[in-house]
DNA sequence: ACGCCCTTGTGAACGTTTGCACAAAGTCGC
DNA sequence: GCGACTTTGTGCAAACGTTCACAAGGGCGT
């Protein structure tokens, strides 16, 4: 409901339930940890090496914890399967939550191939596609149908969670869709800021934005070592004219940056560019059948 | 940079690097839609109408915009292509970042035929598999090649930031290589909690995560929606598990679960579960042929 | 030139999250 | 049965993030 670049909450429904949501954002996490130990024979585990697994700090795992009530033993640690069943339970795993994806496109048949989708609690109802071609073709096991059934299909599967891995341009309609026919979580692929109801919990994956976080890090951290006037080794020059750049007159703005060994600049781009490309939900050629 | 002991923190000194992080993850959600406003030909925008289109409140977005600099207008507005200039360029998408994509499963698929990778400063330097039948097949103009040549293709392209669509056994594996090979920004696709030295930076993206949170919330709401049923779960499960329940905590909670209709339980497998079909990177069929 | 109106930029209050440090509470050896 | 040891659970304070509210500043009409 919040957490993130899809936070979107105007007025009602603040956080005024128990668990803090930074820590329900964790959860998933822990339980991923203790089910790969629970898998290895591990009956009991400390706070200390769960947090270890989970790569965070113990004092916060313990209090994360303490939210969902004492289920620890103290000079023992944490009962394994234990655990595992009290986050289950608080995370709403244990019961089965029927999925819709729409899209399926290279992303939606990486998540209709998904293992783990069906291995905790969530199954898919049905995979949609807009796209004549593919409506029809089966994907791990489904049919592909036809985008025009999803109010059809969030009705009769009784569909909880829509998933939107579609074009860009086609998320907003979908997700009006989606929100009519009663879908009250959506989790969306698309590059696109969806306008919903309140009372919409909507989250977001998009790749594009991690990757600009990413360089922004990555760019601070050699703007670091600049100062320290790094030795550019020699490969680095030489990765440069290694590849063919693909048309990067790079007319030079008013700045000669010299990042990790000098990388072609391309603002001209950054600035006029436009692009309406933003699809990485699309890719929809043939399968491979 | 992995949160972490990596800070000391001798001086209160606030933010050690300018810009918290918080502004960083909602910047390229803005320059989304500044982009989108260029398209359409919008010159000037206010913070108010900036806001709304990202979803964000406008105090934000100001105090966001701030921390770059003064470049609005006041009694104005902030005019589009200077901030787009101006984001881009915090977020370091004024130079060239060549990517290498480690996994050609149905997901690297969808990487690779992302049109808006090569649109904003990140190119697909390489494309590697371990599936000899998927190298040398050619995924959006790219020669798939080994997952072999990975510090080579590090080396040759100056690569600065990786990409593991792995399967989740394959995934730290890869990722020591990319780090030695001098990788410092990952970011993971796999559903593992990845080990790095404390400068390595890695963002994840977690399909099971998400749609988790998701279910946590639509449990919630579920649960408000039905005040009359069952009181508020919590020391029901306390009660029936007590102690070492190895076997089957599931056979506790079949209870009525009305919430949007009866929905099948699927308990047993929460808690039996295990499983290591984490992969949702997998998938790697045939492509083309 | 001047005053009105609009929007930015920011100080300050408020809420959330993190991490420390330690008392409480349990186990284990003897 | 008891003391030493281990680990949980939590009070507290600092760090971080969000939101409010408004003064500062700039354009525009007259």
């Amino acid at each position: 409901m919040s957490r993130g670049p899809s936070a979107r909450r105007p007025a009602p429904a603040g956080n005024h339930h128990g668990i803090p949501d930074a820590t329900v954002a964790r959860l998933p996490v822990y339980l991923r940890v203790l089910y790969g130990m629970a898998d290895r024979g591990v009956t009991t585990v400390s706070s200390e090496e769960l947090a270890a697994a989970a790569g965070v700090n113990s004092a916060k795992l313990r209090k994360d914890l303490s939210h969902l009530g004492s289920y620890g033993t103290r000079g023992v640690g944490y009962d394994v399967e234990y655990l595992v069943y009290q986050v289950s339970r608080e995370l709403g795993l244990t019961q089965d939550w029927p999925v819709l994806i729409v899209g399926a496109g290279n992303l939606g048949r990486a998540l209709a191939n998904y293992g783990g989708f069906a291995s905790r609690g969530f199954r898919i109802a049905a995979l949609l596609d807009c796209d004549p071609g593919v409506v029809g073709t089966v994907i791990a096991r489904h049919t592909v149908r036809s985008a025009d059934e999803i109010e059809e299909a969030v009705r009769k599967f009784d569909v909880a969670i829509g998933v939107i891995a579609t074009p860009a341009a086609a998320a907003q309609n979908v997700c009006n869709r989606l929100v009519a026919a009663g879908v009250r979580s959506i989790l969306n692929f698309a590059p696109v800021v969806l306008n919903v109801p309140s009372d919409v919990d909507v989250r977001k994956v998009d790749l594009s934005i991690e990757l600009q976080i990413l360089a922004f890090h990555a760019q601070r951290r050699t703007a670091a070592a600049r100062l320290f006037d790094l030795p550019p080794g020699g490969d680095l020059a030489r990765g440069i004219a290694a590849r063919g750049l693909p048309a990067s007159p790079a007319a030079a703005s008013p700045n000669g940056r010299s990042g990790r060994g000098a990388r072609a600049a391309a603002e001209s781009r950054a600035v006029a560019g436009s692009g309406s490309e933003d699809d990485y939900t699309t890719g929809a050629q043939a399968v491979g059948t």
